[in-house]
DNA sequence: TGCGTTTTTGACAATCATTGTCGTTACCAC
DNA sequence: GTGGTAACGACAATGATTGTCAAAAACGCA
């Protein structure tokens, strides 16, 4: 552990997932984002894909939803900590900080003598568009 | 839909697995369940217990838990809507309810004109048996 | 710049929870 | 009691994710 000499390594195949990601809105599954990857030219596995996710995911810089389908899905996200509202139908997502929440988790956790203390939160609905 | 004729039949297995999860304590998945229930003696296929189990918590008679290891796990819950404060160690479950944290989504969902607004929420924290 | 070490890669196989299938069984209404 | 129908259950299939391990690439250092 601790940085005896953690090098990640800066590999063609970590900066397409990284520049891919950047440049997809909304969520997207490994398989999806290898997928796409592929059709550009890019030549990258798709146990690749998955552990360079991964890295990205541990390392915070991106976000891992885990729906109610199995898939795990990914997303390049602001900095910080915040959830998301997705919509069911179009899967589009906004963004949405609560302060109020998290201090609220902290506290109930903390009442119940809960340390280290981390949690999920996941909002879906339909979103104007899809109301109809 | 509605009360066509949607007969639920009470069957022995059902009733097994209901009269289980009123025992148990904690969350379990469908295959601890199903191998309590072969070690009493009980003969119940694991497709019906996921079935089982699938119609329970679609009946609101029992929660759902998607932890990040894959294993869908169950609990037989109060009624309402509440939310688990889990311990990553031994797994003890406390039930806790935010009224703040439900009106504080369903007000950032209409504040983005979302309708029909669910949400997940779980707390993760080591419990004071667990800290040391 | 060149070399050695070490991480990373990637094709493939393995894992494993969950779901589909479909003939059989058992419930429930009459 | 009997018939129709939903539920059961053994087994196979699915499919996302993870493990494996030899080969390739990247970085540090001389």
């Amino acid at each position: 552990m601790s940085e005896s000499g953690a090098a990640v390594r800066n590999t063609r195949q970590r900066s397409a997932v990284s520049a891919l990601l950047g440049e997809m809105e909304g969520f997207h599954s490994a398989q999806d984002l290898h997928a796409m990857l592929r059709q550009r030219g890019e030549r990258v596995g798709l146990t690749t894909v998955y552990r360079t996710l991964q890295g990205l995911a541990d390392a915070g810089e991106i976000d891992v939803m885990r729906p109610p389908g199995g898939e795990h899905l990914y997303r390049r996200c602001s900095e910080g900590h915040h959830h998301h509202l997705v919509c069911r139908a179009c899967g589009r997502t906004v963004e949405v900080a609560g302060p109020a929440v998290e201090s609220w988790a902290d506290r109930v956790a903390a009442q119940h003598g809960y340390a280290d203390v981390s949690h999920t939160l996941e909002i879906f609905g339909t979103c104007p568009a899809c109301v109809h």
